[in-house]
DNA sequence: AAAACATCGGAATGAATATTCCAAATTATT
DNA sequence: AATAATTTGGAATATTCATTCCGATGTTTT
């Protein structure tokens, strides 16, 4: 066949990404991932190496585009809170229609692989300090502009916040619907005045 | 040996849920629970059917030695929402404490399991209902003695508080600190007034 | 067109896995 | 003491798994 490579790496990743969210990374093999893929077995091992680092590069990747989906959101011409609300309003609603959609990646990476793999740890923690740092600042934006008047810094509102996102997508794996879901949101975006 | 069984059953789904609360569902390997039991294989397959009734079990046995940790504060002499800060206050310092801990069980099953076995998610599902409403008993209390004048139902905030106590597991995981744990938790509790 | 090169399919390998099975060991009952 | 009952240790089995390897296929370059 080519003499360069075939195949969209984005494509490879994003289809692996999609598998590992759905069974974790011990439940899933490697089987899995080539059917879902279509990559030869060769082609897996000469271009990623070993399932582990796969693993790293889908979790990086499914990062990554969900930077885009806040980013989209931080471009809308909003003020931060509105920003808070339409981001909130897009997690629950992709929650509610996507009922057997596992959580998030990367949740369930930090719960699965977090004290196994340093480097999974890192992705995490990273995601985590960026999050955190996006909403800090919409929150800011919202005070500056008499939005918000709060009475603690932006920075605690915003692992405030980061800490509520988290327990949406476990309370979503929990079994929880759609009001549920909802009703958190109004009381942690209310917790704001 | 003996006739009747020799080992007790708790300290066996003790340390299994020990293991599985470590290494997760698929990461565990029966001869890890083995050694972690000291069972022999035959034992353990003649009480425990399979790995995954053992780990169906030991998910039960873990969510009821955590009703249990919940049911001792319920009982201290303590108005609903000292009850909240006593048991928040109490989950900030075993993770704080315990940081090789790896974070909640349920959380875990929750993320590695819940959409690949119905049972796994009757278990997470009940708990959370239990603890959501034993959240908003203690909320209601606290209404009742006018320590805390809401604007919502109690009910609300009960699934508002499960939420938070939730993202703290997965935040713990993900490499947050005392501080950050103890902002989260002063944030979530002040939102209450 | 021929040589060089990268990819691919699929068989092969070897380790890890969950589970079964049987004989030995031990205690309770008669 | 002997029999019945039950657990246990460890060997055996049969799958599944990640990974390697090689020959075949196709493409680019000369």
């Amino acid at each position: 066949m080519p003499k360069y490579k075939q195949f969209d790496k984005d494509k490879v990743l994003e289809a692996a990404s999609n598998v590992f969210h759905e069974k974790g990374y011990n439940g899933t093999s490697i089987d899995e991932i080539l059917t879902a893929t279509g990559l030869s077995r060769s082609s897996l091992y000469d271009s990623f190496k070993d399932k582990h680092n796969l693993y790293l590069q889908s979790l990086e990747f499914y990062k990554e585009s969900n930077d885009k989906k806040f980013q989209s959101v931080d471009e809308k011409n909003l003020n931060g809170f509105q920003k808070l609300e339409t981001m909130f309003k897009g997690v629950v609603n992709h929650l509610v229609e996507n009922p057997d959609d596992n959580g998030c990646l990367l949740v369930n990476a930090a719960a699965e692989m977090s004290k196994q793999c340093f480097k999974t740890s890192q992705v995490i923690c990273n995601n985590k300090d960026e999050v955190q740092n996006l909403f800090s600042s919409w929150i800011s934006d919202a005070e500056q502009k008499k939005v918000l008047k709060l009475n603690k810094p932006a920075k605690i509102y915003g692992q405030f916040l980061y800490n509520t996102l988290c327990g949406l997508r476990v309370m979503s794996q929990s079994g929880a619907g759609k009001t549920e879901l909802n009703n958190v949101v109004k009381v942690a975006l209310d917790s704001l005045n």
